[in-house]
DNA sequence: GAAAAGAACGAACGGTCGTGCTAAAAAGAC
DNA sequence: GTCTTTTTAGCACGACCGTTCGTTCTTTTC
């Protein structure tokens, strides 16, 4: 009997309630997440859910993981296949454009990001991780499309990394506020742009 | 009699809760706030300062009107007094970072459009006329620039808006997470880099 | 001065929150 | 089948929430 899936029963309704958690993430933040809630959207009593997790800070942070579980499966790996270079950094663009429009309640590390951006704590520690290491593989496909000559020699991979990200959070700015249609547009320009602009 | 700064000792002590309100929301958000803290913050009851909004929706509003009128008047306002075109906008950039980090506890602006972005109700509609009022703005001193011949003719006033917002974001979000001087290094090039892509 | 208006207090409300504790139910091992 | 472990429910707690109410103190107006 080795790890599967979800070894036991009491795994797989774990897992129900991040999912169930996560989706509650989306709508109503990280601090807007209740135990109650939770609890009764998935059937369950408070008690039965709190059991899994032991408080809800550790709630709070599995539901974290998974969010950055999920952005890396639907963003980076897929982009993986692309060629290194161009091709798999504008296939990164793109696909995390796709996923912030995915997560129709908004990004969850985004929210996280602001939320606990000065509460000092394991969350906020644990953000810093994700988003550090987000910002070093951007930072890593960068560096390969320099190689490849695709992009000019004395591109800075972080300060460019810097600049796509704030494409993709002012596009999950405007698209909340405003609207899908015009911020992926201008998103999508934003960001041709500032690879043209890279390009040797 | 004519009406003062404050006209009444009424008016004086909303204005100081407000003032207090605003610190308190900058560190914990518009969800985070809550009238008992403001409260004892600023040595009153709960009543006390409950009578002086009646709700507390009502709080956070004045609350949002207060850093919609601050970012005004540190940013906009003194901006007016360069050279219409590009000076004028490179003032508004420079001094909107200088605000974000005058602002050590993060912008009230930001935290409101992420916490209200699909939570409907008065306080998001509000966000939406102040982020709607700023965009407009920024996309005018845009245009006097291509009309100065500063900038390309071609250039969408709203398009290099929105990326413009977007370094902001950026700036604001890595501030936050990994400290003032590299993320205000980094802004700085990366707007130098956005208008000289869009400079004539 | 008195009278009216405004400002602040303190107690209490119904509600929700996270968290313990204990017992029942379910699942798995043998 | 029984026995043991895991999983869930039920209940109660203390704390805090926004809000209401009646009262008291202070300021303004005449």
């Amino acid at each position: 009997m080795q790890a599967a899936a979800t070894a036991t029963k009491g795994a797989a309704t774990r897992d129900s309630i991040i999912e169930r958690a996560y989706q509650m993430v989306r709508r109503e933040g990280f601090e807007g997440l209740s135990i109650g809630t939770v609890a009764s959207s998935v059937g369950m009593s408070k008690s039965g859910v709190f059991a899994h997790f032991g408080s809800r800070e550790d709630l709070q942070i599995a539901v974290l993981d998974a969010a950055a579980q999920r952005f890396t499966e639907n963003v980076f790996l897929p982009a993986i296949r692309e060629r290194r270079g161009l091709p798999r950094l504008e296939a990164i663009g793109r696909r995390w454009m796709k996923w912030l429009r995915s997560e129709q309640g908004g990004c969850p590390m985004v929210s996280a990001a602001i939320e606990y951006d000065d509460r000092p704590g394991p969350i906020r520690d644990r953000v810093i991780v994700y988003q550090t290491r987000l910002r070093k593989e951007l930072a890593r496909a960068i560096s390969m499309a320099v190689e490849t000559g695709e992009l000019k020699a004395d591109t800075d991979p972080a300060q460019l990394a810097f600049e796509i990200f704030g494409v993709e959070l002012v596009m999950h700015h405007d698209w909340r506020l405003f609207g899908f249609d015009e911020a992926s547009e201008r998103a999508e320009r934003a960001l041709d742009r500032l690879l043209a602009s890279y390009k040797s």
